[in-house]
Order: C-alpha cells, then sequence, then structure tokens
DNA sequence: ACCACTGTATGGTCCGACCATATGGAGACA
DNA sequence: TGTCTCCATATGGTCGGACCATACAGTGGT
C-alpha cells in the first residue's frame, strides 16, 4: 500500500455552526472564559464570527445540552449565555445522564474503576509527592471523622481521586472523577450493605502505605484488594 | 396583525426544540426507528410537529453532536438523517467534543487506549467467538485493499473496535470507539510518519492469532507491541 | 451500453420579523 | 423622599421564507 503523501489533503471545511464551536472551545481552552462569565450575545456572536445567528443559536444549543453554557433570557446581569461548566465537569454530568438512562451495569463500572485504579496506583507508587500524600491523609482523616456514611463516602472519593490525579493521566482522572459522581449513590448503598467501615478503612491505610512507601506491587493489590471487598457483587 | 385573543393559551413549557427531540427520543423507545433508518425530513417534521425547521435543526445538531443521528445532504437513499446509533452509545462523540475541549496531550490519549486494549485483549482471547473473528478478518482485507492511509485508518479502527467490544464492556467500547474517532486525524499522520503499513499489519497478524487461539498473554503482548510502534514518541 | 446534462429532493445557511421575558429607569404618587 | 407603576430596551425564542450546495435519478443523445 502506499502511504506517500500525494500532497492532497481533503480540507474539510467546517459548518458555519463548527466554526462557532470551535471558537468558543478555543476561548475557553485558553482561559479566556471563567465559570460564571457571560458569553456575547447571539447576534454579537454572529456578527463578529461572520455566521447567521442561526448557526450562532445551534452551536449554543449543543453546548446547553453538554451543560457547558444556560441560556437565559431577559436583560439582567444573568441574561445572556453564561459559562456554567467547563467541559471536564460537562463529563461528568452527561456520564451520570448515561448511567441513569441507558442499560450499563454495575459491573461494567467497577470493571472501569478497577482498570483505572490499577494502573493509577501503579503510577502513584512511582510518583508520589508530599503534596498529595498531605491531601490523602487528609482525606483519611475526615472519613475517620465522618458522621454519615454520605460524608464517610465524598472523603472516599477525595481519596481515591488523589490517587487518579497521580496517574498523571488528566483523561483517566476525569473519568475517574466521571465514574464516581455518577455512582455516589450506589457507593452509599455498598456501604451500607457492608455495616461496616472497619475493613474499608484498613484497605485505605494499606494503599496509603504502599504508595507511601513507592511499592508498586503492593499497591496495586491494595486496591485490588479493595475494590473487591467494597463491591462484592460486581 | 391582528390575533382574536379569544383566551388563555397554555404556556408551553419545553421549547420547541425540546419537543422534537422529545418526540424522536419517544420514537426511538418505542423501536419505532431501527439503527439504520431514515428519519423524516427536516421540512416534513417541522409540520408534523407544528414547530419551525429551525427548531427541528436545532434538535438534530444536538442529537448529531451526541452521535445519535447522522446527516447527509443530496437526494440518495442514504440522505438525510440517519439513525447511527441508540442514545446509549451517545457517549461517543461526547468524549470526542470533551477531548477537542480540554486538549489533551496524545500521551495520556494514548495510555489510555493502552490499557483499554490490554484489557480487551485479555477479555477477547477467552471469549471470542466465530462472529467476531469474522469481522476482524474482513478488517484485515479491508486494510490490506486500502487504498489511501484514511482508508486503512478506518479499517484499523474496526479492528481495534472489535476487539474492544469482545471486552464485554460497553463502557469501555464506548471510550474506545470516542479516542479512536478523536485522534483520528493523528493516527493518519502516525502512518504516514511511519512510511509502511507491513509492520502495523504483522502486528494485527500476530494480535488476531493470539486471540483466535485464545492466548492471553500473547494477546496482550501483541497488543502491547503494536501500540508501542504506532505511537512510538507518545 | 455508455455518458453528459438536467431535474429534484434534501440538508446548509442566511435574513428579517416578531414574540416572550426580564431588567432598569422614568415618572406618578403618597 | 420613598415607593410603586409602567414602559423602553436588551436578550433569547420562534418562525417563515429565500437561496445555496450536494448528490442522486432520470432523460436523452451518442
Amino acid at each position: 500500500m502506499e502511504t506517500q503523501d500525494s500532497g492532497w489533503r481533503p480540507v474539510r471545511r467546517a459548518r458555519a455552526f463548527e466554526d462557532v464551536l470551535a471558537q468558543i472551545e478555543r476561548r475557553i481552552a485558553d482561559d479566556e472564559l471563567a465559570v460564571g462569565d457571560r458569553l456575547p450575545g447571539e447576534r454579537q456572536m454572529a456578527e463578529q464570527l461572520q455566521v447567521s445567528r442561526s448557526s450562532v443559536r445551534e452551536a449554543l444549543r449543543v453546548l446547553e445540552t453538554l451543560g457547558v453554557v444556560s441560556s437565559q433570557a431577559g436583560r439582567g446581569p444573568d441574561a445572556g449565555a453564561v459559562l456554567i461548566s467547563r467541559p471536564e465537569g460537562a463529563l461528568t454530568d452527561l456520564l451520570r445522564l448515561h448511567l441513569g438512562l441507558s442499560s450499563l451495569s454495575m459491573r461494567e463500572v467497577v470493571e472501569t474503576r478497577m482498570m483505572i485504579e490499577r494502573w493509577s496506583a501503579a503510577h502513584a507508587a512511582d510518583h508520589v509527592t508530599a503534596e498529595h500524600l498531605a491531601r490523602m491523609r487528609t482525606a483519611l482523616a475526615n472519613m475517620a471523622a465522618a458522621a454519615t456514611v454520605a460524608e464517610f463516602v465524598e472523603h472516599d472519593t477525595d481519596f481515591h481521586l488523589t490517587i487518579a490525579e497521580l496517574s498523571g493521566n488528566r483523561l483517566l482522572a476525569a473519568t475517574m472523577r466521571a465514574l464516581r459522581a455518577a455512582v455516589q449513590e450506589y457507593a452509599i448503598e455498598a456501604v451500607h450493605r457492608l455495616g461496616t467501615t472497619e475493613g474499608l478503612t484498613a484497605d485505605h491505610m494499606e494503599i496509603y502505605d504502599a504508595i507511601a512507601a513507592g511499592d508498586r506491587e503492593a499497591a496495586v493489590a491494595a486496591v485490588s484488594a479493595h475494590l473487591a471487598r467494597a463491591y462484592p457483587t460486581a
């Protein structure tokens, strides 16, 4: 097969609404827009980008469905399209919606978590920093002091998220965040079913010690054992 | 213009495009629409639902971004909006947008692919079916017959997607689909850089053989070697 | 049988108008 | 002066129509 670049590349001319999307995406990526900021009006954007207002609206609808912006009619400071969430947050909501409406089984979710956490734990053991260790210790302390199961799960999420971020892979970390948010109720239910958090706490300590010691194998093993204990049925 | 305001008109809570979305979702949920079916034209839908074509278009754009429908201009049997995936598969293009929005590095993407594909390959070796093997063979044949790099990459994607689906985890398969779609241009560029597809083809044969033979270890090793070869810099 | 041209259905884009909503300010009023 | 009412205005929401771009289906000539 011929792999020489023939010189011609299909320059796909983006549709108008894709231009608008790209423009907004760029401004978000460049931090020109922060959460809570107001976007220019539809008419103004249309003129700036030299497209019709219809096209601008189609792009805004897409972003609205994704939970990136929120539109509000009227004339006040809250009117217009407002950036309500960075795209990372949009992924979270969508995944949750997806889990709620679709037929994804808990087995699939836990399996994915297992994959990500094992990988993350290995990297965490290699690249752990004092700051991350401190975050994990705080999470552990908060878990110990938690008065309710919901509170416990919240700080448990912090703990696992810290490990995911130590993977150095934002895609994995974002997916992990989304999964945790999506199955939060399920996690609470799972803890209730266990009846006690003693085993989980012991697991966490083991994970922490292994990562702090830089022991990859132990970290991976501890994470595997922890997930197997927390979700025995999945 | 004068309207005989004879009485109170019920305020429509949902916006017009949401009516269209709801209508299409209902028809999909009721199995009135199967994957591959063609939706009514924009003008016809507008008349049926008593909304403007603009509103219909906004709804279709959302569904398109979600990967539920695909629009094609022209007049043939493939023209119009076609249902390409049930909403459960919507995650795909969502992740794609997410990738575009958050400027992830190629390292992160390839790393994630590596994780998913190694896992999938192991499961594939255990649960492979004749049907999946046939799909993989077809993809391999198409790759061999590909006239352009873009075509080659397309069938290469088919091949890897088949393996991902063999994992039995739809969340992983959807993520894989999203990643492939998101980095398609990059993949084409990578093949160009290699200058030849010989090594990749040999890798694919090796992967296929290992999975067909039910050899987990060999399958995982072959996948790892393949990705390392295809994306040496990442 | 083949090919070039044309008709047509469909999505893609744009425009201008008007409606719906919500604020801010002007003016009336106590 | 304070407060209430009403209206101008800015903004999104909806609509209908016009025209362009695309790609197939005929149609007719060769």
